[in-house]
DNA sequence: TTTAAAGTTGAACGGTTGTTCAACTGTTCG
DNA sequence: CGAACAGTTGAACAACCGTTCAACTTTAAA
C-alpha cells in the first residue's frame, strides 16, 4: 500500500494564498483521499483486474481461475489473497477446492461501471 | 503502465470444463479489461489522488499544487504529466502559470463516486 | 537584454510489488 | 496410514515506478 507519509517541503512562494487556503478549507479529508488511492491500487494490477472480470459471471476454483488466466496457481493464489484482504471477493471451501466470487453487488456495480466507462471513451 | 503478455503455462488439469469454457465464452474482452486496469493505475497513486481531489473544488496552479501538498514543483509537475496523459486533467496558461482542472463531469463524477464508496464502507 | 520565477524534463536512485520456486497445509480416496 | 491433488505461504529475484536533482524552457518585469 502507500507510504502516506510527505515531508513539509515546498520550493516555492504561494502565488495564490487566497486559492490555497480555500482548498485546505474545503478539501476531502485526507484519510479519505489516501485510502481511495490504497482501493484504487488493488484494481491496478491486470491479473487481479482479470480474476474480478472472470468472477464477474462465474464462480471459480484457484485450479480453473489458473487455467483461464493460463497462470500457476501460486501467481493466482498470492492476488486472491490481496483482493481478500480488500474485501472485493469471498470464497467458500467445498471438499479439495476453493470456490470464490465477486464479494457483494456493491463490487459488482464499480466492476462494471468502470468497464462501461472504458467502453464509452475514445 | 501494465505488461499485457501473459505465458499459457498452467500447472493444474482442468477440473470443470465446462465452468472454464463457459467463463472464455461470456468473459468481457480481455483488451477491456487492461485498459482498466491501466486506467485505475493511473489513480492508485496517493499523490495523484491528492492532486485530483484539490483539483475536484478549485484550479490550481503547480506552485499552489505544491505548497498544499507539501511537494516541489517537479514532483507535482512530474504526476500532472502522468494525469494529463490519462485525460484526467486538463489546463491553461495564464502569464508564468499553469492552471490545472480536473478534464470534465466525467472524471468529476468518478472521482466522486470513489470517494462516496469509501466513506459508505466499514 | 538581463534577471527572476514558474514549470517541464531526463537520468538515476531506492522502495515497492508481482511472479517464481520450494515447502508446506488440508482434503479425499484407496 | 499414505499417496495424490488443491491450495497457501514465505523468500528472493526482477521489473516497475515515484521522488530527487540538475538542467532546461518560457514568460514577465526591470
Amino acid at each position: 500500500m502507500n507510504i502516506h507519509l510527505h515531508s513539509e517541503m515546498c520550493d516555492c512562494d504561494v502565488v495564490h494564498a487566497d486559492v490555497v487556503a480555500h482548498v485546505k478549507e474545503v478539501m476531502e479529508d485526507t484519510e479519505v483521499v489516501y485510502a481511495l488511492s490504497d482501493f484504487f491500487k488493488v484494481m491496478s494490477d491486470s491479473t487481479r483486474m482479470r480474476i474480478m472480470a472472470v468472477l464477474d459471471n462465474d464462480e471459480l476454483c484457484v485450479c480453473d481461475l489458473a487455467e483461464v488466466l493460463g497462470m500457476t496457481k501460486s501467481a493466482v493464489s498470492h492476488q486472491l489473497k490481496v483482493l481478500k484482504d480488500a474485501q472485493l471477493v469471498k470464497f467458500r471451501r467445498e471438499g479439495k477446492n476453493v470456490f470464490y466470487t465477486l464479494k457483494d453487488d456493491h463490487v459488482k456495480t464499480i466492476l462494471e461501471t468502470g468497464i462501461e466507462h472504458i467502453k464509452e471513451r475514445d
